[in-house]
DNA sequence: TTTTAAACTAAACAATCGGTTAGTTTTGAG
DNA sequence: CTCAAAACTAACCGATTGTTTAGTTTAAAA
């Protein structure tokens, strides 16, 4: 949650030098690129360009300016989702929202993989209930969107919605992960092998 | 590297408690459920059963630890792969291998994912270099053996055999992330559409 | 048994961690 | 203008981080 608004019949004394909105993408962006751990105060203090008092004034904590960062994230994630569920092609419109992940994900030469499931392995055990609700709340969205596209084709069976439901969220994963590591030709490689079977 | 071992000719005067091997593994699985930086030396030393000193005696410093750490894994998933290896069938030998590697993962009724992976994103940037190092000499030794046991189909094109060989390398990325979060059914079904389509 | 050097224990190290607080600056309502 | 309260700065907090070191124990060679 964001820090207290004060309404306008009170007086207001001062004015923020700095939008909360833009300095927790900032620190997203950070949290996504070194995790959790490795993000320091310190750094996220450069990053945001604000002093510390403001971030614990603004999101409480360390903990908090992160849950924030992954509502962020999730946001900007779900924009993705909806121009899926917008387009009018079924699986080639899956395809494409493979793609738009890569460049969602992409720095310079490679991407970024997942903020969730990136942070998801190294979080201490009392927040990961929060974020494995997160990542649960999330793959299930994600996978409810894509048999949705899937169930446009009316031969198929509900059992084999479900499967290839899953088999494209699982490959999700595997593309996330390997945003990180491998090079477009290899991920373009990947995604056009995961829909020869669709 | 490990502690220095005295040749035979030089006294002897005590000799270790512990069997470094044996501890390393312990610190190895350590990293593997936690990551790198929420691994603390308090927690090594409770989980490896020595001291602080004896630690930092025959590893020299966290990060040393860490790195014998990474070998010892690298061993483990180095029989895996020479089980595949030496497996007569060829694609089915490459389906085994993705689910000995869930089985390596696993633990109670969720699995580890791959300690590289897992870690890769959340280390030091003046330890990434070797890390990722560790990781695409892994991938490409991986990838090596899927292309050589795809080419046992000969009716293939050494085109199509390394594009399969990228795909399937890459799926392998998605299965250890999943190993985290998806169920035994999840998972298997993934495998078998994977598979589908070569 | 004596000797000696490595293995061990435990206390302490500086540095950094996330987090706080006293004090100053700013700004807009009265 | 005045002034109150929030925004800001910067120094500081205790706790914990990885790491070291002084001192004790131990076991094998002489």
């Amino acid at each position: 949650m964001f820090s207290f608004v004060p309404s306008s019949n009170l007086i207001m004394p001062r004015t923020k030098k700095y939008n909360e909105q833009e300095v927790v993408e900032k620190a997203m962006n950070l949290f996504w690129r070194n995790g959790y751990e490795t993000t320091s105060m310190q750094m996220l203090e450069k990053e945001m360009g604000i002093n510390k008092f403001s971030i614990y004034s603004s999101f409480g904590s360390k903990d908090g300016l992160f849950m924030e960062s992954l509502k962020c994230y999730k946001q900007k994630l779900n924009k993705l989702i909806e121009t899926l569920k917008a387009s009018s092609d079924d699986v080639m419109g899956i395809k494409q929202y493979f793609y738009d992940f890569i460049a969602f994900t992409k720095v310079t030469d490679f991407g970024k993989g997942c903020l969730i499931t990136n942070t998801a392995n190294e979080i201490r055990e009392d927040c990961q209930d929060c974020i494995k609700e997160l990542l649960s709340q999330f793959t299930n969205d994600v996978k409810e969107v894509f048999a949705t596209k899937l169930r446009q084709d009316t031969t198929k069976s509900e059992t084999i919605i479900e499967e290839q439901a899953d088999y494209l969220l699982i490959s999700m994963f595997g593309l996330s992960s390997a945003t990180r590591i491998f090079n477009k030709t290899q991920l373009d490689n990947y995604i056009k092998n995961i829909f020869k079977n669709l």
